[in-house]
DNA sequence: CAGTAAACTTACTCTTGAGTAAGAACGTAC
DNA sequence: GTACGTTCTTACTCAAGAGTAAGTTTACTG
C-alpha cells in the first residue's frame, strides 16, 4: 500500500529539479534578500537541510536558478531566431515571438533573470551580468546583421558608431521587450505573436530608414550639438 | 568656535530630507529588503531612533522615497514636455531628452523608481505602482496625441485599438529609455541628448509610418493571425 | 539665568531567517 | 535478515536587523 505514490524517496537530480523550480518561483515573488528558504524547502516538499545539503548556500541556489533560466530563455530564442531563414528581420521577428512566448509562459523565469536580477550588488552581480549580456550579445548581433544589410556599401569608417548604435538598439529592443512583456500580461488576449508584431512595428521600421540615413531632427534644443539641423518634413 | 559648522541640531524638515537623501541611496543600492536602515541613519549622520521619530517605519521611510522621487521626475519630465511648443514629436523629443539627463543626474533615483519597485509584493505594490503609472500616463498622452495627428480622419471605430497601441507604446518606450538609460552609463561621453536622439530615431520613424497604414508583415509563423499578409519591400 | 521644548543619543529587546548537528527511515545487495 | 549507502527529518544555534525605552544635550524665551 502506498497512499501518495510518487512522493518519496526520489533520486538526487529530481529533486534538485524540484528544489529549483520551487527556488525560482519564491526568488521571482520576493527578490533574492526577502525569499526565505524555508519556503522554498516547503514549495519543493522537502526539508530544509536536505536543499543545502544538495545545492549549498542561498546565493549558490540563485545562482543556480539563474544559470538554469538563463540557459533555458537563450536556448528558446536561440533555436527560434538562428536556425532559421538568413532574413534579419525575419530572424528578429521569430526571436521575439519565442521570447514573449518564453515569458508568457514561463513568468517567474524571466522575472528572475531580468529583474530581481539587476538589483543586487554583492557578488551575484557578476553571475547575472553574465547571463543578461549573454541575452544582449545575441540580439545585439541580430541588429547589427541587420543594419548593415540594406544599403551600407563597404563603408567601414564608421565600424566603431555602427556597433555602438546597434548596441544602444540591442539594449532598448530588450528593455522594451521586457515592459511589453510585462504590460502584456495585463492585457486580456494579447497573443505573444501580437506583442511581438507590435514590437517589431515600432522599432524595425525605425531601423530600414534610419539605414538608408533617414531620421529624426531635433529641434533646437538646450544643446545643440546636433550639426546641421534640417527642418522635417 | 564652531569646528564643523551646519552639523549639528538642524530644523525636523532639513533633516528629514538628509534622511530621504540617504535613504533613496541605500535602497537604490540594496533593494528595499536588505537596506538595512542602521546604513541610512549612519549616511544621513543620524541616529536610528531619529530616524525613526520622524518618519515611521521602514515601510514608510521607502514610500516617501518612492514619492518625493516620483514627484521630482514627474516634474522635470513634464516641465520639458508639456510647456513646448505643441508639435508631440518635439514634445517627446524633450520629454525624453529631459528623462535621460534626469537619470544620468539621479541615478539612485530612478533605480528606486523603477528597478527596485517593481519587484515588491506587499503594499508597498500599490504605492509603487501609482508612481509608475504616473509616469507611463504621461507617456502614453503623449503617445496617443503623436499617433492620431498625421492622417487620421475622424476614424473613431478603432478608439480601443489606439488606446490599446499607444499605451503599448508607452511601455515599450519606458521600457527602453529604461535601458538605455543604463546602457549610456556604461558608454563614455554619450549625452544625454544623444540617446534621446537615438530612441527618438528608433522609435519615432516607426510611429510616423505605422500612422500611414505602413507596417512590418510576419512571415508565415507559428501563428498565422496576421490578416492578409503582404510581402515586405 | 531658569525653564522648556525641540533635537538628539546610548543601549537595549525581540523577531526572523540562514545555516547545522545528529540521527531516523528507506531501499538494496548479499 | 543484516550490512551499508542514500534519502530525508526534527530540533536546534547564531547573527543581523527592525524597532524602542529612557535619558541627554542644545537652543531659544521670558
Amino acid at each position: 500500500m502506498d497512499p501518495q505514490p510518487g512522493r518519496k524517496r526520489l533520486p538526487r537530480k529530481v529533486r534538485e529539479q524540484q528544489m529549483l523550480d520551487a527556488a525560482v518561483q519564491v526568488f521571482s515573488r520576493h527578490g533574492f534578500h526577502a525569499a526565505s528558504m524555508d519556503e522554498v524547502a516547503e514549495r519543493a516538499q522537502v526539508s530544509k537541510p536536505l536543499l543545502y545539503l544538495y545545492l549549498g548556500s542561498k546565493e549558490e541556489i540563485f545562482s543556480a536558478c539563474i544559470a538554469r533560466e538563463a540557459d533555458r530563455l537563450v536556448n528558446a530564442i536561440g533555436s527560434a531566431a538562428l536556425n532559421r531563414d538568413d532574413d534579419p528581420a525575419d530572424r528578429l521577428w521569430h526571436g521575439l515571438t519565442a521570447f514573449f512566448s518564453y515569458v508568457a509562459e514561463h513568468r517567474a523565469s524571466w522575472v528572475v533573470l531580468y529583474q530581481q536580477a539587476r538589483s543586487q550588488s554583492d557578488s551575484l552581480a557578476a553571475q547575472v551580468a553574465r547571463s543578461r549580456s549573454e541575452i544582449i550579445d545575441t540580439v545585439t548581433e541580430l541588429v547589427r546583421q541587420s543594419m548593415e544589410s540594406p544599403a551600407r556599401g563597404g563603408d567601414g569608417s564608421n565600424y566603431a558608431a555602427l556597433r555602438r548604435e546597434s548596441a544602444a538598439v540591442a539594449h532598448a529592443l530588450v528593455g522594451a521587450a521586457d515592459a511589453l512583456a510585462e504590460w502584456a500580461l495585463a492585457v486580456p488576449g494579447e497573443q505573444p505573436e501580437a506583442t511581438a508584431r507590435r514590437l517589431m512595428n515600432m522599432m524595425w521600421i525605425g531601423l530600414e530608414r534610419r539605414a538608408k540615413g533617414e531620421g529624426y531632427h531635433a529641434p533646437d534644443g538646450p544643446a545643440g550639438t546636433d550639426g546641421p539641423a534640417a527642418p522635417r518634413p
